[in-house]
DNA sequence: TCACTGACGGGGC
DNA sequence: CGCCCCGCCAGTG
């Protein structure tokens, strides 16, 4: 478990009930702009992390759900979010723009 | 040590 | 609009 990793989760839990943000927003914030790709991968293990990592609060740039394979169902993501007000069409969150939440490291 | 993979993102065509 | 390539970084065999 990396301080990296740690960082990912701290944030992610700070994402508000009915948002979402992107895995390179939750990046560039850490500082490692463009390793996208290894905040995907610290969420992998997420599962194993306590306190829960409300995970289905992190898509893609496009607002995909591309991580809900990961879940127990492939509906859960969804399910998840839409019990939060998200709206969620072809597995694309609705309104991405307005919901994307942006960390701000003054908050 | 090298090669490959991945819940990503950007750019080229 | 779809496809492909490359950069990114941690984990795994």
């Amino acid at each position: 478990m990396n301080d990296f990793y740690k960082r990912v989760y701290a944030l992610v839990r700070k994402i508000p009930k009915g948002r979402v943000a992107s895995y390179g927003d939750i990046a560039e914030h850490l500082g490692t702009k463009g390793s996208a790709r290894t905040v995907g991968y610290a969420m992998n293990n997420a599962h194993a992390v306590s306190p829960p990592i409300p995970a289905h609060r992190v898509v893609n740039r496009n607002g995909l759900l591309t991580g809900k394979h990961h879940f127990g169902s492939p509906t859960m993501m969804q399910q998840l979010l839409e019990n939060e007000g998200v709206k969620i069409i072809d597995d694309q969150v609705q309104d991405f723009e307005k919901l994307r939440w942006i960390p701000r490291k003054r908050n």
